[in-house]
DNA sequence: TGTACATCAGTGAACGCGCGTTCACTGATGTAC
DNA sequence: TGTACATCAGTGAACGCGCGTTCACTGATGTAC
């Protein structure tokens, strides 16, 4: 029995374990952005951080495992950065909700352009991302579904558009993540939102508005305004 | 000089060329499927197509031109399939010749998942797309900014929504492309559907609907008519 | 406080495999006269 | 129609490199008494 309260192991291997996770799942995101996700290599991290290949096994017992404490890893960046900025912004103002999620979803994206594409790019062919990965990745939308659940109740009497039986039956899923009976007008707009902002950061960060836009600040603030899920219920 | 007119080099060592140069795309193509373009391996393909591996080296002098031939066969069979599809549509049903370009472009990705990922997923790192892929990888926003025009001509006196200057003198490069002088409302509203397009199937086949979305194709359906720029002057 | 034992981080060699690209060569196909 | 020469597809060996993972090991850190 041990007389310090608190977390159990703090003896120096403990903190030395700790450290030097940290050092490899570093050292292994910054190869996302020299050989991609496909080519993360154990030995070249093992190399960076000043091992011998065989010893990152003390720390992920596969290359797979590296890649899912990557994805986890980058999904909680965003996830975070999303939910503070959206919570910062006054409840009862809906538009700056959603441009506070909207933004600091590209800026993160900007700034981290490799995670990015590691989270929304192609799927590494061979891996499967395990069940543990399905929280983290849905933070953001989590933030999208409750910001629509508020909308739906402050427009509460609008006219709401009926989408059509079979759409409501199909994304009965999204209705239970979003935990609120969301209507389905609000519902598809959100959709449309999420789906044109994963569009318009996928389009400038992996080339295709190269010689198209000039100024991609600009650019990406008035689509995403004009993406709003408020413009549904005006 | 030979009596014969017409293409020049017919001969049995031409028509061979050209079909082993069809296997060797074709391979590789199937190879995107289980190992990804970044894994593309020459040694792989020739070993499909029966020969030795120096001798792909007669028909693509390196790995980066055989992707390249890849990036263009891909676009253009996209651009092809977009193109006629929304071709044979009525000229003035616009909403009509917007879900052909989106039902069309989605379809092919469906069928090609792996072929999309190529055109739309992460870069690959190290391979840089020569300019020869720049027109087959603009087809399908073509088609959507000739029918942006006819919609800007078609409503022609409806109050057209200012964007912004800046916005305005950011997106020159796409004015450009399209020919015509395109008003700021319709081209933000043009560059929203083809974002929207763009995210839908992404998130889609990249996995992000799966346990959200029942049926894809209800789904994309409810979205693109959602999607449409002829919303933006009903 | 000191000793005996258990845990576990890191080593280094090895297995068995992959890759892109070059090069000198053989032999079949095509061409000029 | 036949011969002499040029072109070029495909071979096979080689260069020099990479990879993930296993395994028996040394030696330092941590723990129980």
């Amino acid at each position: 029995m041990t007389t310090s309260i608190g977390p159990a192991s703090t003896s120096a291997r403990a903190l030395a374990r700790e450290q030097l996770t940290h050092s490899i799942l570093a050292s292994a995101r910054a190869q996302l952005g020299t050989v991609g996700a496909a080519q993360l290599s154990v030995r070249a991290v093992a190399r960076d951080v000043g091992l011998v290949s065989s010893a990152v096994y003390r720390y992920f017992p596969s290359r797979d495992d590296l890649l899912t404490a990557l994805l986890v890893t980058c999904f909680d960046e965003v996830g975070n950065a999303v939910e503070q900025a959206e919570a910062v912004v006054d409840r009862a103002d809906l538009e700056g909700r959603w441009l506070a999620l909207a933004h600091t979803f590209r800026d993160w994206a900007v700034a981290h352009p490799w995670d990015y594409a590691l989270l929304y790019g192609s799927p590494v062919p061979g891996y499967d991302a395990p069940e543990l990965t399905v929280v983290p990745a849905t933070r953001v939308s989590r933030v999208l579904l409750r910001l629509l659940t508020d909308l739906d109740a402050a427009t509460l009497g609008r006219p709401s558009v009926d989408v059509s039986p079979r759409f409501h039956d199909t994304v009965a899923g999204i209705r239970e993540l979003a935990g609120d009976d969301l209507s389905d007008d609000l519902l598809l707009s959100g959709m449309r939102a999420w789906s044109g902002l994963v569009g318009a950061v996928t389009l400038e960060l992996f080339g295709h508005l190269v010689g198209a836009v000039a100024d991609h600040a600009v650019y990406f603030d008035a689509l995403a305004r004009s993406l709003s899920p408020t413009r549904e219920r005006g």
